[in-house]
DNA sequence: ATCGATATTTTTGTATACAAATCTGGAATG
DNA sequence: CATTCCAGATTTGTATACAAAAATATCGAT
C-alpha cells in the first residue's frame, strides 16, 4: 500500500498478518509455522511471536492441539455474537454516560459530530459515504469516551477488533445499494436518539437503543449472506467463516 | 511457594510478575526495566517480554510516556467499573443461556453445583468457606459455558482477570466476619434465582439478577474500605489502588 | 548558577543461536 | 498387513548478542 516510514517490526507483523488472515490467504486448518511466517513477512521470529500472541488474543489465531497455530475457525454464530457483544459494551458505555452525566463541553462535541453526520446523510439526494464512514466511527469512539470509565473505553475499543464487530465493518463498498441508503438514515436517527437519551440521563433507554443500533450490523450481515453474497468480499474477514 | 515442576518460563513470568504487582512490590511510578525484571524473576528477556505484553493487556501494567513500563495506576473507580463490567458480561452470558435454552444435561449439572453450594452454605451452623469458594467459581464458569457462545465464554473469562473483578476476589480470609456470612447466604439465593430464570427462559430476569449479583462484590469492596481497611491485605490487588 | 549541547550509559527492539520438545517417515517385528 | 519403535528433521521455547533509540551525565559558555 502506501509508504509506512517508521513502524516497528512488531506492528508491521500484527497488521500484515491480520490482513492476510482476513484476506483468506491461509487454508482453514493449515499449520502456520513461525519460520514460514517470519520469512513471509520478512521479519524475525521475535517480533513475529509478539504479533502471533496478539492475534491469539484477538481471536483471529488459534493454538492447534498439537502445538503451533492456525487461523481461527470462525462461525457465523461467532460473528453474530461478536456484534451483540459490541452492542452490549457500547450500550453499557452509553448507560454509564447517562447515569454519570456528561459535561456541557461534551454535549457540544456530541452535537457537533451528529450535525456533521446529519449533513452527510440527509443533505444531498443520497448519503455521502466518504464523509459518513469516518464520522460514524468518531461517534462510536466518542460514546466510549464519555462513559467516564477508562475500563469501558478500553473494552469497547477491544471489541471493535473482534472478528467482524467493528462499527465500520459493513460500510465498505455498499454505497451503491439503495436498501443500504435507507439503513444509513435509520442508523443516523438512532445515533441522535442515543445521544438525546444520554443528555436526558435516561440510562436504560440509552443502553437499549445502543444495543439495538448494533443490530443494524446484524441485519447487514444477514442481507449480505442471504441476498447478496458477492458483497462478502468487501467485508474484511467475512470470507473466512466456516461453511457450517 | 510449592514445587511447580514443568512450567514454561513465560507462564512463570506472568504469574510471578502478576503476584508481585498485586502484592505491591513495586513503587507507584517506578520504571520497570526489562533487564531488572529479568534478573529478579530469573528468566531471560524473551519470555519476560511476553509476560509484560500480557500484563499490559490485562491492565496491570502501563506504558510510561517516556518508554518503559510501570505498574498501572488503578483507582477505586476502576475497580468498581471492572466489577460492573464483569456483571454485565456474566449477565449477558446468562441472558444468552436463557434465550437459547440449555440441555437437560446442563440443567442437571447446574442443579448439581447449586446443591453442593447450598449444602456448603446452609447445612452447618455457619457456612463452610473452604467448600464454598471453589464451588462458587465453578458456578460462575458454568454460567459462561452455558451461554452457548464461545465469544462470551472467552470474554467473561477475560473479565475475571481484570484488576479486582474475579468472583473470588473478596472471598479471602473473611470467614470470621459475621456480616459476611449473611452476605454469602444472600449470594447463594441469587445463584439459585439466576439459574431458575435461565431454565424458565426468562432472559431479562436472568440478566438483571446476574448484574445485581456482581454488586455483592461492590458491597464487599465498600465494606472493606470504609469499615474494615485491615482486610484489604486479603484481597490481592486492593493494596495498589491510588489514594485519590 | 543556569542553560544548552554533546558524550556516555542505559534501555529497548530485533536478530540469531542453541536446546528441548515434537513431529514424520520408515524399518523392523508380530 | 498393522503396529511399534526409533532416527532424522522440524518446530517451538529460551537465551543472548547486537544495534538503534532514549535517558542521563558531563562539560562549557553565558
Amino acid at each position: 500500500m502506501a509508504v509506512k516510514p517508521r513502524r516497528s517490526q512488531y506492528e508491521k507483523g500484527i497488521s500484515e498478518l491480520r490482513s492476510m488472515i482476513l484476506n483468506g490467504d491461509f487454508a482453514p486448518q493449515e499449520r502456520l509455522s513461525e519460520t514460514m511466517l517470519a520469512e513471509l513477512l520478512e521479519i524475525s521470529r521475535t517480533p513475529l511471536r509478539q504479533a502471533i500472541d496478539r492475534l491469539l488474543e484477538e481471536g483471529l489465531l488459534e493454538r492447534r492441539p498439537s502445538g503451533g497455530t492456525m487461523v481461527a475457525r470462525i462461525t457465523m454464530q461467532d460473528i453474530v455474537d461478536a456484534i451483540e457483544l459490541r452492542g452490549v459494551l457500547e450500550g453499557t458505555a452509553a448507560r454509564f454516560a447517562a447515569e454519570r452525566g456528561i459535561s456541557a463541553a461534551k454535549i457540544a462535541e456530541g452535537n457537533e459530530i451528529l450535525g456533521e453526520l446529519e449533513e452527510a446523510v440527509f443533505s444531498g439526494s443520497s448519503p455521502d459515504f466518504s464523509r459518513y464512514v469516518p464520522l460514524n466511527l468518531d461517534f462510536h469512539i466518542f460514546l466510549s469516551k464519555i462513559s467516564g470509565s477508562s475500563i469501558m473505553e478500553r473494552e469497547v475499543d477491544r471489541a471493535y477488533r473482534l472478528p467482524v464487530a467493528s462499527p465500520t465493518a459493513f460500510l465498505g463498498g455498499q454505497e451503491l445499494i439503495p436498501d443500504f441508503q435507507a439503513s444509513l438514515r435509520r442508523a443516523q436517527r438512532q445515533h441522535r436518539a442515543i445521544f438525546d437519551a444520554i443528555v436526558l440521563r435516561e440510562g436504560t433507554r440509552a443502553q437499549a437503543l445502543t444495543i439495538e443500533h448494533a443490530r443494524l450490523a446484524r441485519e447487514n450481515l444477514e442481507y449480505i449472506t442471504k441476498e447478496n453474497p458477492k458483497l462478502a468480499e468487501h467485508v474484511p474477514g467475512l470470507a473466512l467463516i466456516e461453511a457450517a
